[in-house]
DNA sequence: CGGCTATACTTAACCTGGTGTAATATGGAT
DNA sequence: ATCCATATTACACCAGGTTAAGTATAGCCG
């Protein structure tokens, strides 16, 4: 960092080392390297709520629907989803996830939740609900100053929480069980880049 | 999360919000999204001390050694970098960082510093303190337990920290102007993603 | 000193996940 | 009934990744 400003090393290290031990490590151990990071997401946005809008559901992921598509090939393929036309537009379709990909998601949670709990143990509970605290008021206000495509998925892990900040901030959620929300694409900002 | 467990969602979503703010939004600014993720740390990294070992140097980014002589011929063409026969070695190479390389890198540095300062604008400085020791603790105690690979570079924003803790516990990092670390790839868990 | 093994990087061929454009089918408004 | 909009998929292409092989060089050993 330049000389007087803020230490920000410590954030890009957090941010590398939960998604390497808590994300990357766990999908490569359920899932032996057959799945990639987006996914996996695809398929825990099915097992969250059923998925009836691909075209929504590729805005919220970060990437077009011709590429959703093929990920929907690859998962159906595998035996983690089912595809069927929706009942409510033939235009559309439905996927719904299968015993077999619910199963690699809840394992996936299971490895991911013991990797916290003991990496939190070298904490208080008042640390923790500190650091929580934290996180939550530094996560709102760098999100306030990024750019509009921050509807993206954030990755939280799925949990619905009821009163999501991030929900509030964007005005809805596709994890919330009240429905879907559109995600505005037409400000393009993010490079990719596989980030585990 | 599971009932009883640890609430992660916040360190996934700060761990999003860093890696969006702070690295993705700020280089597709200053590369018009000509750069990838990669691209720009193989770019920093000559940038901090040279490169002279283009296959430690994969290692360290995580990617193969072919991977990597592609993205030095992107950056070369690019004007980025400047690539040399070694003069200690007439197998290996000299990769050295432009002008225009290096300015790029700055004003990358500029803007997400502008962006964190903002950030962190809504904490007080002991909380800034306490939230800095938390994140150093927690992500300490989650690379004890990820596996060997964690000797891949964790995208710390590239500033040299005297005793950098990671790189105590790595026996060293290249970003130390003490040399390189060669990085032991013999167990692979990571998946891969453009994790922005 | 010559031969042989190891090492460094690059090339070639291939794979995968992404893109944009177009095609096809359907929905809904007029 | 017609026309415009929308949903998903097919197609062609691209870029970044991989593994295997090639070429040049380093260094060790007899």
């Amino acid at each position: 960092m330049r000389t007087g400003a803020v230490d920000g090393r410590w954030l890009h290290i957090f941010a590398a080392s939960v998604r390497q031990a808590l994300e990357a490590e766990p999908l490569a151990e359920v899932s032996r390297r057959g799945l990639t990071v987006t996914q996996f997401h695809l398929l825990r946005l099915v097992a969250s709520n059923g998925l009836d809008r691909v075209g929504a559901a590729a805005r919220f992921l970060g990437v077009s629907p011709p590429a959703l598509t093929k990920n929907i090939d690859k998962l159906v393929r595998l035996g983690l989803l089912t595809r069927r036309a929706s009942t409510v537009d033939r235009r559309a379709l439905a996927l719904r996830v299968t015993r077999r990909g619910r199963a690699l998601v809840d394992r996936h949670d299971d490895i991911s939740a013991a990797r916290l709990e003991r990496a939190l143990s070298a904490l208080t509970r008042d640390e923790t609900e500190e650091f929580t605290r934290l996180l939550q008021v530094v996560s709102l206000e760098l999100l306030k100053n990024a750019d509009t495509r921050q509807g993206e998925c954030l990755r939280c892990g799925g949990d619905i929480a009821p009163n999501c900040a991030v929900a509030h901030l964007r005005g809805g959620c596709p994890y919330q069980p009240d429905g879907s929300v559109e995600v505005d694409r037409t400000v393009r900002t993010e490079t990719t880049i596989q980030d585990a």
